[in-house]
DNA sequence: CGTCAGATTGATCTGTGTCAAACCCAGTGG
DNA sequence: CCACTGGGTTTGACACAGATCAATCTGACG
């Protein structure tokens, strides 16, 4: 499955660690990455699986990947998309529980993986990293709890705005307006959380509306401040 | 507001605190509640709002909170109800943000306020503390992922099924079956996400299923494993 | 008693999901 | 070079879970 190709060594991984974890002491990186490796991935690939032991947490070094569940019916839904400098995996390190999210790259990726000892000691050791980690895991609740009322209570009209205007915040536009990032039809209704079909329906809709404009996979916001209006 | 009622002193907050963190020194704790402060609230105060700068975190002694979001049109999503020993307000404080969740109380209750900088000070210097802290928002985080994909893909009958069995779970039950926790009607709708007519049919739907029995605001769970068959 | 919040039931409307069919386009192999 | 295939996309028709609105009922409490 995993491809040769050019693999970053560790100092790059320490300074991609750098930038994620900017308070934390040069010496300390030298320490959490003695055991680590890194490891490219090609589009489309697992890193783990809901459910399974992972052994340790993940550091995207650089690439998309998309963290999900999977629901009875085999349906997705995306709980979030990581980017370059995200870290996942770790809940599951630290509860010592079965990963409750499955990972998987939606583009060529390149990994590195940190042993979950060598977090855990990281923690223990380096209350600077201990205070980041706690930073990264409070983000995250912050962002869920949030995600939570507006599955519940907003249409998916939307959350379809909210979630393109996520998009282009976190993965930013080309200069005509189009998303850097081009998910499938499919991808995009698993992260609103609807089916299909009905976000079809809805991104004519707004096309019709002249909020956006498509050309295969591109999406063009054209109109964010009324994005930011429907998104409420 | 707060009215006079006999107060726990420190060392029984102490106590308490022990319970949620186990692993954690004891003089740890005598510094942790240096500062902390012991509040009695009447049922249906305000703890802190959506949105308020919140100074420090909260430890409830006794009592029963929620935990919630106000939406759009004022509607409320209960995100988790706390219980005794539990601990809510952190995440405000780690990220020195607004908070993103108000509390309410659903009894009389006792708490406990940390000031946030206590709090920081103990993740810093008891790598034990900054542990049991990942934990408790590790934990968190995985509970609201997992209610992130329930709320997007189970119908309301298969969460108001879940969520009977969480505060059944949560809160214990009576010799006969009834839940400890008595909320009403609304609150339960707000928790499950759906409209309290919908809740209130379901309620009965799963009375004539010989699921449940009610009495006013009590609920006994008659067959716990056909409720867990129909949560998924 | 009267009052008022909460609980219940009924009637109706509608946003979304589901199913089915057609379409587009890129890649493959004959 | 072109038919064939298959994944992804789009559109249409239809069904239904669940929201909304309105009316009534209950029970606790002053």
């Amino acid at each position: 499955m995993k491809e040769e190709v050019a693999l970053p060594d560790i100092s790059r991984c320490i300074s991609k660690f750098k930038q994620t974890f900017k308070h934390v002491a040069e010496a300390e990186f030298a320490k959490l990455l003695a055991d680590a490796t890194v490891t490219a991935y090609k589009k489309g690939e697992f890193v783990y699986e809901e459910n399974s032991r992972v052994k340790g947490c993940y550091l995207l070094y650089s690439g998309i990947v998309k963290i999900f569940q999977t629901g009875n019916e085999g349906k997705e839904q995306i709980i979030r998309l990581g980017k370059e400098g995200d870290l996942f995996g770790f809940r599951s390190v630290i509860r010592e529980e079965p990963a409750c999210t499955s990972v998987e790259t939606l583009a060529d990726c390149i990994l590195c993986h940190v042993p979950g000892r060598s977090l855990v000691e990281a923690i223990t050791r380096s209350p600077a990293f201990a205070n980041e980690m706690m930073q990264i895991a409070c983000r995250e609740l912050g962002d869920a709890n949030r995600y939570i009322k507006d599955i519940a209570q907003k249409p998916v009209r939307a959350r379809l705005a909210e979630i393109l205007l996520l998009i282009a915040g976190d993965f930013g536009l080309e200069k005509d307006g189009a998303l850097t990032l081009n998910l499938t039809r499919g991808d995009l209704s698993n992260f609103v959380g609807t089916a299909t079909e009905t976000l079809i329906r809805l991104l004519s809709e707004f096309k019709n509306e002249r909020l956006i404009a498509t050309r295969g996979r591109r999406i063009r916001l054209l109109d964010v401040d009324r994005l930011r209006l429907i998104a409420g």
